[in-house]
RNA sequence: GUGAUUGUAGCUCAGUAGGUUAGAGCAUCGGAUUGUGGUUCCGAGGGUCGGGGGUUCGAAUCCCCUCAUUCACCCCA
């Protein structure tokens, strides 16, 4: 037999037991604020119809969907001449009618037109679960992670926006993470797209702003133009390149600036909204208009999030924003929404960088039994059933091997209690109980034992 | 998709001006110690040197191809 070297897919990741215990804290205080804020879990299956998924994330998302071949036979419905053509995008039509969600929101936007008449709007869910790219992995990036979905939909309020807002820094600052939360607004962005006149290449444009950090003004304009943007264009946009101050500076300088624009004024009034809304409420986390906030996906219509960790070198750890109608491809038109994802895998990397998961409390075996033969062993079930009534986690070590062996054992688990039950305890009604922290052995009873964990 | 990086034991890595049977630490198993762990000492098992081809008397080491890995860009959580 050929020996097989265990591997798993590129971009996919294990989880051992100490690593399960942190990742469960993530979840658990992602999943207890998003309770404290009124949204209830539903979950939605892993695949989804590549019909469902296919143009809602760009050209770009598209191509990152994991498909899945047909069932069976995949190929008798393939005519020979078209797989002579060599063309994957019309092949994959043929044989491959389901993919691996790329995010939770399309799924969740079908989600509502499919079930209607069963909820009630407007309608605020959460959402834990994996999703799948067929990106290149690298740090902070896989193919598998888990994003935490908080949305509501059915409702154009900009309460939910501030909503959004505070949640994200409640839960930033339950981690002790600090953190930049950038908000921006396709309406501004569409505004400014108008005014220079390039409607078409609003994306290019806020591509290239996005970049000011990296390569400064003269790169932005230099890449600008390399896509095509006019040179007056440009030049107009530079205000817009170099605004500074406040937030409620740069919107009082915006509204100047786009006073010809009617998308552009009514993105400038509701972030104008959020930003004095937020004002009267304690936020912990720097809150900031980043006009060079763009985001990828294909249907943010409004307002738009992201979040990055000021003290990791990280991608952004959530995102999100407001889209208009995403429920009226599937049938469901004029309905709003908006929604944030938190990346549990990156907050993981960030937590861990910043040696921040706290001490947890040990919540796996509390007493270990020595397991010292067949009459032993009869005679301690009874008692390990009595301590596990009373909720403290308990076995036998199931052979009765070497004692040096159990006591490793014990030791490698962190085991707080090593109760020996021989000849001598078994005559005595007693038990020889090692705390395997201090080393001291006593003698006593079961009650007593039990006592020590209420 | 583009550009780099690295591939040697289960894990982390030494070892290259080409030269006998390829090493260490950790982990595993056994012993010192047949009812006492985390320290110590002794010992054992475990390797197609990522794969294929080439150069050479001789390749982990040099050359070519290939696969995988990690990182950056793009994009994103």
């Amino acid at each position: 037999m050929v020996k097989q070297k265990p591997a798993i897919p590129k971009g996919t990741r294990d989880f051992i037991p100490s690593e399960m215990a942190n990742r469960n804290y993530i979840f658990d205080t992602i999943k207890k604020y998003f309770k404290l804020y009124g949204f209830n879990a539903i979950e939605t299956p892993a695949m989804e119809n590549l019909s469902t998924l296919m143009g809602k994330y760009g050209e770009e998302g598209d191509k990152l969907l994991f498909k899945i071949l047909n069932s069976g036979d995949f190929l008798s419905k393939v005519r020979p001449e078209q797989l002579q053509e060599l063309n994957s995008a019309k092949l994959t039509n043929k044989i491959s009618e389901k993919g691996l969600r790329y995010d939770l929101t399309v799924p969740f936007a079908r989600f509502v037109v499919q079930h209607r008449n069963d909820l009630t709007f407007p309608f605020k869910r959460y959402q834990i679960q994996p999703v799948w790219r067929a990106d290149r992995p690298q740090k902070g990036r896989y193919r598998e992670f888990y994003q935490c979905d908080a949305d509501m939909i059915g409702s154009e309020s900009l309460l939910n926006e501030v909503d959004l807002v505070q949640l994200t820094d409640d839960i930033f600052t339950d981690f002790n993470i600090a953190v930049s939360i950038k908000l921006n607004n396709r309406k501004i962005l569409s505004g400014i797209a108008e005014l220079v006149g390039e409607l078409d290449k609003i994306i290019d444009i806020t591509v290239a702003i996005d970049k000011l950090d990296k390569i400064g003004a003269e790169g932005v304009n230099k890449e600008m133009a390399a896509k095509g943007v006019s040179e007056k264009a440009i030049e107009q946009l530079q205000p817009i390149i170099h605004l500074q101050g406040t937030n409620h500076e740069k919107l009082e300088k915006l509204k100047e600036l786009l006073k010809t624009s009617e998308v552009g004024l009514k993105g400038v009034e509701e972030m104008t909204t959020i930003f004095s809304l937020l004002k009267g409420l304690e936020i912990h986390n720097e809150l900031e208009l980043d006009l060079t906030l763009a985001r990828g996906l294909n249907y943010y219509t409004g307002t738009i999030f992201e979040v990055k960790a000021k003290d990791v070198q990280i991608g952004s750890v959530t995102g999100g924003g407001r889209y208009d109608d995403l429920t009226g491809i599937f049938g469901m038109p004029d309905v709003s929404g908006v929604g944030i994802s938190y990346g549990a895998d990156r907050i993981y990397d960030v937590l861990k960088e910043l040696d921040l998961f706290p001490k947890l409390k040990q919540d796996a075996l509390q007493v270990l039994f020595v397991n010292f033969g067949s009459v032993e062993e009869r005679y301690c079930l009874p008692l390990i059933a009595a301590l596990r009534k009373k909720g403290v986690n308990s076995e036998i070590y199931p052979e009765s091997a070497k004692m040096k062996k159990q006591m490793k054992y014990a030791n490698s688990l962190k085991v707080p209690f090593v109760v020996m039950v021989g000849e001598e305890e078994m005559q005595n009604q007693k038990l020889s109980i090692k705390n395997m922290e201090t080393g001291e052995q006593k003698e006593m009873k079961l009650e007593e034992l039990i006592n020590h964990f209420s």
